[in-house]
DNA sequence: ACAAAAGTGTTAGTGTTACACCCATGA
DNA sequence: TCATGGGTGTAACACTAACACTTTTGT
């Protein structure tokens, strides 16, 4: 199928020999719990870094779309299918797998973490700003998916993805802290996030303690990430 | 070297068979001529889609890494060395190329119009906004390739990557146009380049016909894009 | 003198930031 | 009554957008 000529193409600058190459789909799957972001890891059950801490993931199957491998993945390590993800960089240096030549499309994806399922015993959530050394290159995936993370909150309802069907507005904002990593003006948030006009009071309210029960609010549209400003 | 085990490591879900794929890196040149925004074509030189025009590009050698892959391809099909380039998205629907499973890991890449070399007979270049049916999905990859061109102007110095050494504001400002696809305020313009501080006069101007001579502007960092705002 | 593009400031409006107190509840 | 987090408005500032005339040159 494959003439000659397609894997010599390039003449000009010598010889180069197309070569055959294993695709890996790797996910930073956020979800943001009770008191920090949290990214779901697994143990390597093989070599190379065998028992090591990874991203969940693994090799794209012959017929497969790229996001449907990531879903894939991701069901087969938290039984989790709904959940928002998109394709967030292809890392591909020559040397980044031992094993020989493997490419890895990363995706990011949200889990709402009230939707979470029980764990097989070889994958567990980690604290985002404090994760274990990962195998391959997967610590500078986790980077990478961060600062795209942080990023989007700046311009889309991405952070929408995290959150449960109700919740209140301190905890939207606690989300919106614990990614970007800093504390935010309660006043000046909740201005924003009302000009947004993508989320809706219930009319219910949500007793949390001791102190003023809280509003709950719900997404207007829900599943749809919008780029705003 | 890849264990039975690797390729059938998803057994919870049935049988995946892990494929060995072609990868290519394909790249949208962008140049801005006099009047308009342009994209280097080639014309293919194989089936399938002989004759047709599509991106510069082809596949992957086994050790090269993504980025150089897409610099050699450019290469050839320009004779351009000295380009911006960055990683765009990678394209993988399976039945996107009809000899067998082929990613694209699609670059974007700029280049300074002064500095363009004379074309190999099969390439040439197409205004952005109008260009032919391109084989493939190649189309896709250039709508892709130019909103992202449009939405980095915003918010990065990137449209200084095809410049010349030495321009004039006006000069910019077309640049600027022809990306965004509409006019904007000559004085908002200027106040925001001077604001941004990533370009300075160089004391010379240039006559440029029967009207005032311009000034001529150069970038204070070359080869550096900043993230600005 | 005319045509053609270069160059230049001000104002109104909009969005962003900083900031402090009262409210409703459970213990 | 006290502790706790929920909820609210305003003023300064920064940024953006709209807008028109004078300058310098070549013909």
């Amino acid at each position: 199928m494959w003439a000659r000529e397609d894997e010599l193409e390039s003449l000009a600058t010598g010889m180069v020999v197309a070569g055959d190459f294993k695709v890996a789909t790797d996910v930073v799957l956020f979800t943001a719990r009770e008191e920090d972001l949290a990214v779901l890891l697994v143990r390597r059950p093989r070599p190379p870094f065998d028992g090591c801490w990874a991203l969940p993931g693994g090799l794209l199957a012959v017929d497969e779309p790229l996001e449907a491998a990531a879903r894939r993945w991701l069901d087969e390590a938290s039984g989790l299918r709904k959940l928002y993800v998109e394709q967030l960089y292809t890392f591909g240096r020559p040397d980044r797998d031992p094993r020989g030549r493997v490419l890895s499309v990363a995706h990011l994806a949200l889990l709402r973490w009230q939707s979470r399922a029980t764990l097989p015993s070889e994958a567990a959530w980690w604290p985002a700003r404090a994760l274990p050394v990962l195998a391959l290159d997967h610590g500078e995936i986790v980077q990478t998916a961060l600062c795209r993370l942080a990023a989007k909150l700046q311009y889309s309802t991405i952070a929408l993805q995290l959150m449960p069907d109700r919740f209140t507005l301190s905890h939207l904002q606690a989300v919106y802290e614990m990614i970007l990593g800093g504390p935010l003006d309660k006043r000046n948030f909740r201005k924003r996030m009302q000009a947004l006009r993508c989320i809706e009071p219930t009319g219910e309210s949500w007793r949390g303690g001791n102190h003023r029960p809280a509003r709950l609010y719900r997404i207007r549209e829900p599943g749809c990430v919008e780029i705003v400003k």
